[in-house]
DNA sequence: GTTTAATTGTTACATTATTCACAATCTATT
DNA sequence: AATAGATTGTGAATAATGTAACAATTAAAC
């Protein structure tokens, strides 16, 4: 969507293909319960709606990884996109806002597959504070600075009111949040460098849903 | 994220382009209500992560909508991008999947400002069905043909867990319809064409975001 | 062992997207 | 009414991305 480019001084590759290995590993993760053990790039990419050529591609940028007139071996492709991706270790996540949507995301079965967890759970609601909700205790937000630095925690989710959402951002980067997944409606100005932010706003989505349907013939 | 490029006989524009349109659209409204008249491609872009360049460019391609020397009226520019995004009438959704996340999409208070809403919800779960959440009554999946066709909804969510998606995806589609915003982590295939589909998998976010994290130097 | 059918990895090409740069235009000022 | 400063709209230049084509490789069939 956005611009968003993060380099390091090694290659640099942009979020899409990025966005498009963990795609790939997501299905290949499927295939592999569903007990298939090797896949061409041509049946894994029918799925999605993305050229095999592409998948091809998109692999190549960081090695070889199939066997020619073979296809890919399930298993070791998974291993590969993971250590590509970084899934060699638990990472944690301190999510922001326990409404309804931080509820649902604290209790979504998706992430641990990816080795990712949210660890720590912060609202200002008096309500909400010490309640325990999927096994995450909910802490003050005064709190947040000191359990994200004890815990070493890098990634934080905004799920808070638009008009909080700039300052929660702050916050988290002066804690030493490496990286932020941002729910909420509005436009957040990265506070520092190098700071990776990504942002989902459901509203947004279908608008482009809707601009669609209105066009068609 | 995916290829997906939906074309009528008129210009065809790409997500992208509608997906930005879409984030102007929500900036402006902001700065509207903090009671901004006129603002620059320079200064509305600063707090989105892009140029003023694309700014400009991505308004060309509908028309002419500011004052050289001056900028852009908001409020002007507002109706000229809800004219362009199809914001002329009221678009109901239909929602299949009332566990956690459904629920909080039930309750989100981003859609109305957009002329979307939730008017009906489905769940397979005799508990949920016949309760009211966030003022929409759940009713049984069995159900679900029926009220699309009699209202007329073309805007479907997908809430439900991964296995259940692609049965549900064309079940709505055969009931009429016509574009769907998936949230279950699985790729889904297009039943018909001509149908748009949109994917948010928070997973696949994070990966990214963890991939970004891993590459800093 | 040779042939055949399959499928990868990669180069060259085509397309799409973004940025640049500046003429055109507007407002305010003198 | 002429000038200066601001800012748009856009064609041309550049960069990024995606596609197509095919040589290289593999395994299986004969």
């Amino acid at each position: 969507m956005q611009k968003e480019k993060v380099c390091s001084k090694k290659k640099c590759f942009s979020p899409e293909v990025i966005k498009r290995l963990s795609l790939y590993l997501r299905d290949l993760k499927n295939l592999q319960e569903q007990e298939v053990e090797v896949i061409s790039s041509d049946e894994i990419t029918k799925m999605l709606d993305i050229s095999s050529a592409q998948f091809r591609k998109d692999l190549s940028y960081f090695g070889e990884f199939g066997k020619r007139g073979v296809g890919y071996e399930v298993s070791f492709l998974i291993r590969e996109l993971e250590k590509i991706l970084g899934i060699y270790r638990w990472w944690d996540i301190a999510l922001v806002g326990v409404g309804r949507l931080g509820s649902a995301l604290l209790g979504f079965s998706g992430f641990p597959q990816f080795k990712l967890r949210i660890t720590a759970a912060f609202d200002n609601d008096r309500k909400k504070i010490g309640k325990a909700i999927s096994g995450v205790e909910v802490k003050s937000l005064e709190e947040m600075p000191a359990v994200i630095k004890k815990g070493g925690i890098e990634i934080g989710m905004i799920c808070v009111p638009p008009q909080f959402a700039q300052s929660i951002a702050e916050r988290m980067v002066g804690a030493g949040i490496k990286s932020i997944l941002n729910f909420a409606p509005v436009s957040i100005k990265l506070p520092a460098e190098g700071i990776y932010i990504a942002n989902v706003d459901m509203a947004c989505e279908l608008q482009t849903l809707v601009y669609f349907l209105n066009r068609r013939h």
